[in-house]
DNA sequence: GGCCGACGTGTAATCGTTTCCACGTCGTGC
DNA sequence: GCACGACGTGGAAACGATTACACGTCGGCC
């Protein structure tokens, strides 16, 4: 591969003028920038990455450390985030911790030794000793979906506790009482939360939520298949299921379908993240859902301002209750609701 | 961030002897390696990863392009890919071409720029000089899923012919005669050689498969759901519409589901590639499955023989039918095909 | 005509590693 | 007692870029 030095010897200057003309810097003659641009052309020229980074101490890199992307939540994210990335000169490398802490850490380091510019992460636990030396280090950091109480990283999220009361008011209006809600780790905000936006919501109407209604997922399907099978045994099964993230809630309807039930008719759904598919399940899933898009951009907006110098500040955009038919009475069609894609 | 030198100091040792340290070299003494690795704890020094890949050359990074993140069938693929190159040392960098060609050779570029080892590619099209220059360059790659005809490189994937002739038989003991297809760019081997594989069936059950029953989309949900509304305005529409992947399926069902028509009764639907969602979508969809997880992984362990400077074989693996009520007159149950996780 | 600033260019240091080579100090074998 | 090999170590040169600094040349201005 040519190096900046073939392309010096190629044009008959030295390398700090190849270097020059392509960072535009303005001290170059008409005629020496010719040359080396035909130079460059010549010999198919590309700058080395790694040594301008070493060099130059930025990488031009952000790392996204997501909780799993087999997640179309955190797959949209991903997207989101390359795309704006990409449109402010930043390439992201995404790490997959698929929600187990010591992968998380295992990403992380690796991202700090090939020496990112900035990360972007959505905490599977309560926060590594590793992170916060990194924090502590001055890493510019940026929290997405899920953030670490107590570190001062910005944090960019949806916030749901107005779409929760939304979904129990409706539920409410349908006539259920007993709602049971599929948590995810207690360990991460969103798992935490949800519970608590439910709580209080419920409390609204003056309806309980008792513990043998709280299951303990882990933001994966298979345990939203355990809990929901824990809640049809119960003596007194709820009425209601509300799943704390998408797969949790494919799980239910795996358990659910297992057992020959029926949605609505028998045990109502719900889930915290809409998807695509949910407008096509059958029954079609009422869910909250979140600005995906738009929370992946602002998180890189953010961090690239913590980069670049300027202030970074916390965002939170709302989430909102999209009604389908899962939890009962088919209400009247939305065309804009139900449309399956973005 | 401490530096090699630092440490060297710290320990009374010359930088020589740390690198040596940390590289597992054998000639240290053990005196001067305990002396290092305290000096390593305390300062918690970690290796540039940047100066080591410019002075070794390698960058124990592979690179993945692949056509859509979006979809699940490419994030489980991607998720395979990560993980077994975490087993073998080498970390991915994931570019996502959204099935448009600029936007993978883009991300073809920066990763060359950044002297990844290899590249791992779907490519979204016949091929751009770009990937030609540089697979004649001698650089290391692996086509996944698709490939491009011609060009020298192994290629891992999924033969899905056999599967797609269970599936027309299947079909065809349903009674369906009028069989149409949702076609992929030409411009990808996947896209035109489902299209043969489909017609080849066909034949044998002598069925013809007239151009107005090959509908050219684009392997998104939106070009699915335009070709169906294609096939539902034909003076006579297809009794079955076989989608080339999952998001046209998915295009093809709010198609069908906007007209108020219903699958199988009115028009029946089947689609390549299998994903867990297929089980509770209204009705569950008869797939076409890829061993996704054993195709990435062989992906990687071709890449990383050809990397280092082992001989890598193209693979060919066999996907299978799932046959599901889509297409009309439910089967038996089948626990194990039904499972929607993996 | 001389001075000074602007301009274009090249030399060389630098980033943090790895690794070749040379060197000193042993122990061993004759 | 001497030669020689093995071993542990350090110095210094790379890797491919960026950039501070110095230098020569030219034009304009007094």
């Amino acid at each position: 591969m040519a190096s900046i030095k073939d392309v010096a010897a190629s044009a008959g200057v030295s390398v700090a003028t190849v270097s020059r003309v392509l960072n535009e810097h303005p001290s170059v003659s008409a005629d020496a920038r010719t040359r080396v641009l035909a130079a460059v052309e010549a010999l198919g020229y590309r700058p080395n990455a790694v040594a301008r980074s070493l060099r130059t101490d930025q990488t031009h890199t952000l790392g996204l450390v997501i909780s799993d992307v087999l997640n179309p939540y955190f797959t949209e994210l991903a997207r989101s985030v390359e795309e704006e990335a990409r449109a402010l000169g930043y390439s992201v490398i995404i790490g997959n911790a698929d929600e187990r802490p010591e992968i998380q850490d295992h990403h992380v380091r690796n991202l700090l030794d090939r020496r990112i510019d900035g990360l972007l992460i959505s905490p599977t636990d309560g926060g590594s000793p590793l992170m916060l030396d990194a924090v502590r280090a001055g890493t510019p950091m940026v929290f997405v979906d899920r953030w670490i109480p107590g570190v001062d990283v910005p944090v960019v999220r949806a916030d749901g506790r107005d779409a929760v009361r939304d979904l129990v008011a409706h539920l409410h209006a349908l006539g259920h009482r007993r709602l049971a809600i599929i948590a995810g780790p207690a360990a991460t905000t969103t798992g935490s939360e949800r519970v608590e936006a439910f709580r209080a919501a419920l409390a609204a109407h003056g309806l309980p939520l008792p513990d043998a209604y709280i299951g303990q997922g882990d933001f994966q399907a298979e345990s939203g298949r355990r809990v929901t099978e824990g809640f049809l045994d119960l003596p007194e099964p709820p009425e209601v299921v509300f799943a704390a993230d998408n797969l949790m809630a494919l799980g239910a309807l795996d358990a659910v379908r297992a057992r020959g039930l029926r949605v609505p008719d028998d045990i109502a759904l719900a889930a915290f993240d809409d998807i695509p598919w949910f407008v096509h399940t059958d029954p079609p899933v009422t869910a909250i859902a979140q600005p995906t898009g738009e929370l992946g951009r602002a998180a890189v907006r953010a961090l690239v301002d913590r980069i670049e110098g300027r202030t970074a500040a916390s965002v939170a955009l709302s989430a909102r209750l999209v009604v389908r038919r899962s939890c009962g009475e088919p209400p009247a069609e939305n065309p804009v609701t139900n449309r399956s894609t973005s």
